[in-house]
DNA sequence: AAATTGACCAACCGCAACTCG
DNA sequence: TCGAGTTGCGGTTGGTCAATT
């Protein structure tokens, strides 16, 4: 059998995180910046695994998530880099500001993929269902060719369904290299011809990013306004995750606000969210804390998260 | 009103790659 | 070079909610 999960082994918490946990977290990262996450859980009174806590902050709590809907040239650039990467959403999802590879791949399996697919295209291959399927009775019909539908170097590409199984038994036999999809390295290094030095699309991509800071999605002078999917949780709801997909749609007014407002109709936690505030004004007041290279110094007084090892 | 189904998404799992002594 | 520990990644699972029957 595989290997015991860390949780497992250590007997740790598992599952959806309380707001507590989330706070005391949130209050570690923030403080001390991310040097082990083995260790994080200990330091920050957790009873998690260091993966757990990982997860968590990269695609919960991490202040410079955009979260919300995608827009439309979100939509287009993944349809774009899928294309061209395959499912590599870690890759992806560098290419948009503020979004998780989770995040990415949830919303491609969940909604892309089917558009898709309604629009008669295929999504692992990106080309019209229609022109897939006569090229997939082109090689049934000629028994030399090879049974590969893959494109070039894409690694999702299935093997055509529609194949028949003789031939393709025959190929199999006839051909080691036909028992393998065929990966060419030079595409990717193609398409990496067309990254700039930074991993961007350079020239896509800038007109893009310049749509993202037009949005003003990520409000980097707001200090904690990346935050309001915990503070404005509703803690009566037994789902606990949900706070998250309940409220994203608000974040973005939120963050227009350019301060986190509270209003009495959010149920915040009086004490977390004077926990909040205290450590705003804490951070914003002094860059205290600095203990050490392992100590990073939360720095979002000034919007800057770069220094949040992922 | 209850049961069923489908959509959504947070979190887990396991493997590979990386780091360090 | 090796092995243990850690991190990163992609696939998958399971819980919740809303819509439908």
């Amino acid at each position: 059998m595989g290997r015991h999960s860390c949780c497992a082994k250590q007997k740790l918490k598992k599952g959806l995180w309380s707001p507590e946990e989330d706070e005391k977290l949130y209050n570690y990262i923030t403080r001390y910046g991310v040097g082990c996450w083995s260790s994080v859980p200990k330091l920050a009174g957790l009873e998690r695994c260091g993966k757990s806590c990982r997860l968590r902050w990269i695609n919960y709590l991490r202040p410079d998530l955009k979260r919300g809907t995608f827009s439309h040239e979100e939509e287009n650039l993944i349809i774009t880099l899928h294309e061209a990467l395959g499912n590599r959403w870690a890759q992806i999802a560098a290419q948009l500001p503020g979004r998780t590879d989770n995040e990415i791949k949830n919303f491609w399996n969940s909604c892309l993929k089917k558009r898709l697919m309604k629009q008669g295209i295929d999504p692992n291959t990106h080309k019209p269902i229609e022109q897939i399927q006569v090229k997939d009775e082109q090689d049934c019909t000629n028994s030399d060719s090879l049974p590969i539908l893959q494109p070039k170097g894409h690694p999702n590409f299935p093997i055509s369904t529609q194949m028949d199984q003789e031939s393709y038994h025959h190929s199999m036999q006839s051909s080691s290299s036909v028992c393998k999809q065929v990966y060419d390295p030079l595409f990717l290094s193609e398409f990496q011809e067309s990254v700039d030095p930074n991993g961007y699309l350079s020239t896509f991509l800038s007109h893009f990013q310049q749509n993202l800071v037009s949005d003003n999605q990520i409000n980097p002078s707001s200090g904690f306004n990346s935050m309001p999917n915990l503070t404005s949780f509703d803690y009566s709801d037994t789902s606990v995750s949900r706070m998250s997909t309940s409220l994203i749609n608000e974040e973005k007014d939120i963050s227009n606000c350019g301060t986190f407002s509270w209003d009495g109709e959010n149920k915040l936690d009086s004490v977390f969210q004077l926990y909040f505030n205290g450590i705003q004004a804490e951070e914003t007041k002094h860059n205290l804390f600095q203990e050490g290279d392992k100590l990073q110094l939360n720095e979002q007084s000034s919007g800057d998260y770069s220094n949040y090892q992922l």
